[in-house]
DNA sequence: GCCGCCGATGTAAGCGATTTCATTGAAATG
DNA sequence: CATTTCAATGAAATCGCTTACATCGGCGGC
């Protein structure tokens, strides 16, 4: 089945079924409508690959995550599908379990599949790959931690915002001794996060209590373990904010095996959101940071940059305080 | 930069580069290794579309999944995509949201792509698309529901397996008065649970307590809808199995939500095993499903077929209970 | 009435690889 | 030594499409 045998049941040339296809404008509307019914009656689609190979376009998107299984990937992997398949892109997904031998594969793998553009949603990438990518003249665009370069756009999230909202909504509940469970200190993200609310809370004329203060590693177990060590470290804080929504789970069962009660005793505030946020028990106040968006914002910005159109190097994208049932009143 | 400046540098036809790099037996050690040369100098590798277009082999897999935010599949798309990789093989991920116009879409991309094989892990697919594949001769490997055909394989869950575990685990802890929530009745591996379950009681001389038995739709909400009718119908029972871990997640809260412990006064066992399930509180004691494991048997499946290895019709994939928390002896 | 322009279509040249077939020189055979 | 065989290589066709360029008829302007 191929555009050969569509021409000569339509009685045109190659030519002009290519162009029905790609550029009506250039067709008569009597001959399309000849070409299309050719096209139905056989049941034709050409083969994407002799296309790309000759215009050079492969349609093809790159994304790359950290790991699918992590729970906040899965949603930024559908958003950004959906946008791209709606926009007839086709996407190529890479985890790179944060493996450097895993980045080359994929950056490899892209590179090979002639992608138009790469979505770089984990945490960091060898200068190296990216330069690879960039040599090759694909646009890029990074969460957080883009370097700044021709055809490079970030999509920088304003992570303070909902921290300011988490911070803002335990000092009115009365909270005063208020700790912090940090991601890896690798993590620029993490680090934000952590930035952030010291920031805010001597702001709020709050000193810092380092006791009060650890880091896990995004992991329940690694939440869990911090959570313990502030518990036992001194002074017990009368709520907790989490670097991101598994770390706060974790902090909630290392709560509950001290004998304590969530939120009663101690109120927790997760970040990011999951899914999963919903449906812990009790069901968990977090800060969502939209995937949905996040993905759409990422998509677009490789689109207007193949399209030649005009965009700023950067995305802003809020976080958003979501009360749920994990914050309570502070006890006299 | 292409085969022609590789094959200058090394002095020879683009016919031995190219098969330096696929028959490496046809060319003499010495021209190979001074090809080698030329290649790592110039960082050449192949256009891969002009390679598919000619040979007719895209290393092309599809994997449709029902919804990628769905927490049973992303383990089942990371195991897939890293067998795959390994073995040469890009994959295209298609989510099809339940939905019959996108199933088409992602199967006309598939198509367009020209992949050598699809993986098909989604309930239900209409036949006219399973047709569409099976005309162009693509080997195609289901999930339970696989109709029989020429180049089609099946994965079957044994469900009864893990089912029977829990049901006797259930009863060596004194339960007698066991429930069942089930999923949605269009999907066959629900159906083949909830048959699994009964046939089991009623081997056991259980009688069956049709308050006991209600079906959700295997989300959270559903579970905890269907485990409020459970315990407003009638007796309560003392322990209850799920269709699957979301649906155990709803029935721990609803039961919590009627004053009652889990599982002190409601055993509860789900299915599954997503990674979800450990995170819970208590941990929930669940029929495990490796994901992994099924997601490495679809894709040998695919690959012997491609390689015109002999391989059954048919591959068994086992489950086994995981004993957590969430089940204790039945009070007297 | 002729010229130039333009819209519609066809012809044919690639795109960058793989692969068939032909060629060559050396080794093996009788 | 003539003949066959074989390993190593090259020349050129090919995959299915897009697109630059050529062609052609019709129409408006002068």
């Amino acid at each position: 089945m191929k555009i050969q045998e569509v021409a000569r049941l339509a009685k045109v040339s190659t030519a002009t079924v290519s162009r029905t296809i790609n550029t009506p404008s250039l067709v008569s509307a009597q001959t399309a409508t000849r070409v299309w019914k050719a096209i139905e009656k056989l049941g034709y689609y050409p083969n994407t690959n002799a296309r790309s190979l000759v215009s050079g376009r492969s349609r093809i998107l790159g994304l790359i995550v950290s790991d699918i299984t992590n729970p906040f990937f899965p949603e930024l992997v559908k958003g950004f599908e959906d946008v791209a398949i709606q926009q007839g892109y086709e996407i190529l997904i890479s985890s790179t379990d944060y493996d450097s031998d895993r980045m080359a594969i994929c950056v490899r793998r892209m590179l090979e599949r002639k992608v138009e553009g790469v979505a770089i949603m984990t945490s960091e990438m060898d200068k190296h790959l990216v330069d690879q990518l960039a040599d090759r003249n694909v646009p890029m665009v990074f969460l957080d931690v883009g370097p700044l370069g021709k055809r490079i756009s970030n999509i920088v999230v304003d992570y303070a915002m909902g921290i300011n909202e988490a911070v803002d909504h335990l000092l009115k509940l009365g909270h005063r001794r208020i700790g912090f469970i940090g991601g890896p200190p690798t993590l620029k993200s993490a680090r934000i996060r952590r930035t952030a609310f010291l920031r805010l809370l001597s702001r709020h004329g709050i000193g810092r209590d380092s006791r009060l203060v650890d880091a896990g590693d995004h992991t329940v177990d690694g939440g869990l373990a911090a959570m313990v060590r502030v518990l036992d470290s001194g002074p017990r804080p009368t709520a907790m904010l989490a670097s991101n929504d598994l770390t706060a789970i974790g902090m909630m069962r290392a709560v509950r095996r001290a004998g304590l009660d969530v939120p009663r005793d101690i109120s927790i505030v997760g970040f990011d959101d999951i899914r999963l946020a919903q449906f812990t028990e009790p069901p968990l106040t977090t800060v969502r940071l939209s995937r949905g968006e996040l993905a759409e914002r990422a998509f677009h910005a490789l689109l207007s940059d193949l399209n030649g159109e005009p965009h700023g190097a950067e995305e802003r994208v809020e976080t958003h305080l979501v009360v749920r049932d994990t914050t309570c009143p502070a006890r006299a």
